[in-house]
DNA sequence: CTGAAAGCGCTTACAG
DNA sequence: CTGAAAGCGCTTACAG
């Protein structure tokens, strides 16, 4: 007997139908469990099927039942731990409704629509900006994203669960101060012109401290050294399009490490960015020979499973990023399935005590 | 007029043929830029598909044509950075070659033939073992795998990209011995009864240099205190099935630092399984106050690309991780195309020195 | 209990 | 240049 091979061609209902000697109806009604069929037969075509290694055909079967029963999570930086944790979170949640989440990270949006899912879980809000702009139109394709708290004009509106990055922002700081802390810096990935929460809410409350020496304490990394128009500029020219920078986080963390060191900062404290940009900054700080937190103190946001592979354990103020996974991919599968659904739905957001953080009220 | 919205259906080619007053062929040949179509028709067909936002269906269109040119990376822990690194290798080589790369991680291989894409990379040997177990017989998928030069009897041969990790340990020994280390340890996530080839070139090396202590050296996590066969006969329990235990290399690391510790070891170095248990087994260090590498040297595999992000840098003996990628969807697509390809490729192994060695030859 | 038929949305050779 | 037809692999209501 000749086995099958990767030239022979797949095996069909149809196949199986002929060698049982019956109409394909019946052997799809006796693999699908459905309608009646004579159990002989029943048995033939179950027993032809296993011998011939029968896989039903999924493109066919998506064709006609209109469901694949798949969901995609589109992002291209699977790098960033939050994004792997996030992943995670929807991979379970979406398998006890009986969903498969497929992931994908190509360098834009192009052949999106391509992929043959029920609906796309989008990383960001700028992610869903742009494609509502591109896709907005025909909008048939269920969409949702996870955001954070950054202004984005969406055209269409696509549902969020949102961890507020402003909030937390002001977490943080409220969390420095309580252990002593008054001059508090912030690093971040992107300029000051940016229209990130974070850096906003920093901004907004230190501004009060600092005054005009504000971005002395800023370790924005890109073109920190244009006036703000010109870093406006240059900017929006190659950061607008989320696809054509590749996210180095750590590398901009190695970056802010450098410019503390440079500036011989008196804060007593940064607030950075996220994990994987803390992680980036530290290693170079201990490099450079400054210790945390006893030089300085270290707080960021994510809440990423990372946390305590690094030495010192960084202290976030975060929301459970599989929690969020989770709430997106279920938020998706409502939609999916025409269910009731919240627009906007925000997480709680907790302190979760490291020990990047020095308490200095103990320095009486 | 009424705005589309997702209650709507899609609009499909027959609709735009209607509204245009001609045929589907037509409007298929206009779309596709195929065969000739009259160029007043073809304008109303564009000019109606752009205002009525069509999009192809890409079910369709896969079921017609036999081809998504779309591939999927299967690989549950996607936590690991090498695998991430494997990932982005494969986007960048099949998007030259015009394919979609997806990513799964899905608990298991239910539905992995529910993807609808013409081939399939699985992440490591044991994966590919099982694929072939499980599948074997009706093989028209076609599938290859990342090795890491671990036995795995495949029942069907599964083409390879192999990164040798029996000869990455010998020469992990080799390096250190240049830099006057002799009492050389090896910390791994499996028993010493695992066919993993590191912990078996390991012990094959070491045996001659700690006889009977050898195992004193040997910080294998699991069940490290029960005796061989005991451990075998656990071991295959639990771990035999890939998808029952979730691997979480940086808590293994920290175990492997507390055993380190206790057993008061006399090592000058250690071998790492892997860069995530290194990072979590060198934070732990750090807490308990041992210098790496001061007190303890540490190598370990991979070279991931967050190597940096930690103090002190490691020090790697790997393989380009995103260069195993690029050559695993070469590979696959070659295979699905039907080209000539090699079954076992072995990819050349290097060095990548880091600060995490110390060099005792300088100790007089 | 069975099978011919229509259909999911698309493509393409072929007769006009 | 055009359109009816067959087909990709499956499902399901319906007449027997």
């Amino acid at each position: 007997m000749k086995l099958p091979s990767t030239d022979d061609k797949k095996i069909t209902r149809k196949d199986i139908a002929e060698m049982a000697g019956v109409s394909v109806s019946v052997v799809s009604r006796a693999l699908n469990n459905s309608g009646y069929v004579e159990q002989g037969k029943k048995q033939k075509i179950l027993s032809l099927a296993k011998q011939y290694g029968y896989t039903p055909h999924p493109v066919a079967m998506t064709l006609q039942q209109v469901r694949s029963r798949q969901i995609l999570f589109f992002c291209k930086d699977m790098q960033n731990p939050f994004n792997v944790d996030l992943y995670y979170g929807m991979i379970e949640a979406a398998q006890l409704r009986g969903y498969l989440v497929l992931f994908n990270a190509a360098i834009n949006f192009d052949r999106i629509r391509d992929i043959m899912v029920d609906g796309i879980i989008l990383q960001n809000d700028r992610l869903a900006s742009i494609y509502a702009e591109q896709y907005g139109k025909n909008y048939f394709l269920p969409v949702v994203a996870a955001s954070f708290g950054n202004q984005e004009k969406n055209a269409v509106s696509i549902p969020i669960v949102e961890f507020d990055m402003y909030e937390a922002c002001i977490r943080a700081i409220e969390y420095l101060r309580k252990n002593g802390h008054r001059n508090i810096a912030y690093a971040g990935p992107y300029p000051r012109t940016d229209n990130n929460a974070r850096s906003i809410a920093w901004q907004n409350t230190m501004r009060n401290v600092f005054k005009d020496r504000l971005y002395d304490y800023f370790y924005g990394i890109h073109y920190s050294e244009l006036g703000p128009m010109e870093e406006l500029k240059k900017f929006r020219a190659d950061y607008m399009n989320p696809f054509s920078v590749e996210e180095t986080y750590f590398e901009k963390g190695k970056i802010a490490a450098n410019l503390i060191v440079q500036r011989n900062t008196d804060a007593t404290a940064v607030i950075c960015f996220n994990d994987e940009m803390a992680f980036g900054m530290i290693a170079q700080l201990q490099r450079m020979g400054v210790r945390v937190p006893d030089d300085i103190s270290v707080v960021s946001f994510d809440c990423t499973n990372q946390r305590d592979a690094h030495y010192p354990t960084l202290t976030d103020i975060g929301v459970n990023p599989r929690y969020q996974g989770e709430r997106l991919a279920n938020l998706l599968i409502d939609k999916i399935e025409r269910k009731k659904i919240a627009y906007i739905s925000k997480l709680p957001i907790k302190v979760f005590p490291g020990d990047s953080v020095k308490n200095r009220n103990a320095l009486v």
